[in-house]
DNA sequence: GCTTTATGGAGAT
DNA sequence: TCTCCCTAAAGCC
């Protein structure tokens, strides 16, 4: 489940891995068949990300658009050349658990210290071990999918070109060096160039796409004239783009905010507040390839939690666990079909 | 093995 | 406010 910060970075591996190289596009699910074959032989031109949507052009003003909704994902296989501007080379990217093996060069094999943290994109080797690539230089990692039982036997260690498909497959994209398969994205269609920009006109604003301060304009004055909840606003990607649902419960955390106040009567200074703490949020979610909330923790409290693979966050996910500055409990509860995490206490 | 859950959003009511 | 769609991993017998 992918929040505005991995889009952003598999939106960077597309445009070091696939744009500018001519793409065979297939859908081995059958369910995106039609567009993979306008596709298939085209040469990806350009590639945007904005909010949580990632729009992908081709030749002939032909966009793919995808949204991986709540469980969609990209993996990537082959020869990847990592963001020199990321930590971390990454195959699947989007969901929590990374089902691929890293290979890196030249025997360089950094270890897990290059990241402090254990990983929301996390790299496993064959023998189910971390591993991370190094933050730096570009370079060529080669990726591969994990052998599943029907392949197994057949190809050994990343002998198999193309890859294997494994499970639900809607659209496949290769070069001749580099495999990405998209599994189940809440959308995946093409569009007009019109279209494209219908679709971003209806989004709020994203600070690595719109100009920050403009966007705070924007946002702050949106929020000042609703009646709506500030935990609503914050997840309705027309106010703001990219925030989800951690994000959400952080933000308002960290700004020690009662999500059920209506945006109107959240003083106007805690509004931009909340957008620079984005900003903020968001760099260092593009930056690490993790949602790390708790930046301002001290070291060693932030240490401790980070130890813990599922409890990271300050709120998220810690529904009836004492409260990291107060005590008090947790809470959880469903709003909109969503659970929403806070301290009844900080955030009075 | 089966059930639950998830970082989302569209469309109907 | 409800229902539905998308898929795989985690949780629970």
């Amino acid at each position: 489940m992918p929040e505005g910060h991995s889009v952003h970075r598999i939106a960077r591996q597309f445009d070091r891995n696939i744009v500018g190289r001519p793409v065979g596009a297939s859908s081995p699910q059958g369910r995106f068949v039609e567009g993979a074959s306008v596709l298939d032989g085209r040469t990806a031109t350009a590639v945007k990300a904005v909010g949580k949507q990632m729009f992908l052009e081709f030749d002939d003003d032909l966009w793919l658009r995808v949204h991986l909704g709540m469980y969609g994902a990209w993996d990537f296989a082959g020869q990847i050349f990592a963001d020199p501007t990321i930590a971390s080379a990454n195959g699947r990217m989007g969901q929590t658990n990374q089902r691929g093996t890293t290979l890196p060069p030249d025997g360089d094999h950094a270890e897990g210290a290059a990241d402090p943290v254990g990983v929301d994109e996390r790299i496993l080797d064959a023998a189910g071990e971390n591993s991370l690539t190094s933050i730096g230089a570009p370079r060529r990692t080669r990726v591969h999918v994990r052998m599943s039982e029907q392949t197994t036997g057949l190809a050994d260690e990343g002998e198999m070109w193309p890859p294997p498909i494994v499970g639900q497959v809607r659209l496949r994209l290769l070069t001749e060096l580099t495999c990405a398969d998209l599994r189940g994205p809440t959308a995946c269609e093409l569009q007009t160039p019109d279209e494209v920009a219908a679709t971003i006109a209806k989004l709020g604003p994203d600070p690595l796409v719109d100009d920050v301060a403009a966007g705070e304009e924007r946002f702050t004055s949106v929020v000042r004239r609703k009646p709506t909840s500030i935990g609503l606003l914050l997840m309705d990607q027309s106010v703001v783009g990219g925030i989800g649902n951690v994000y959400r419960a952080e933000l308002l955390f960290r700004a020690r905010q009662n999500p059920h106040t209506p945006g109107r009567e959240v003083p106007e200074e805690i509004v931009r507040e909340i957008w620079r703490d984005w900003v903020r949020l968001l760099a260092i979610g593009v930056e690490t390839g993790q949602m790390m909330t708790m930046d301002d923790l001290d070291p060693a409290a932030y240490r401790a939690a980070m130890a813990s693979r599922d409890d990271r966050h300050w709120v998220y996910h810690r529904a009836g666990l004492p409260c990291r500055i107060c005590g008090t409990a947790i809470v959880v509860e469903e709003v909109a079909t969503r659970k929403l995490y806070w301290c009844p206490s900080c955030q009075a």
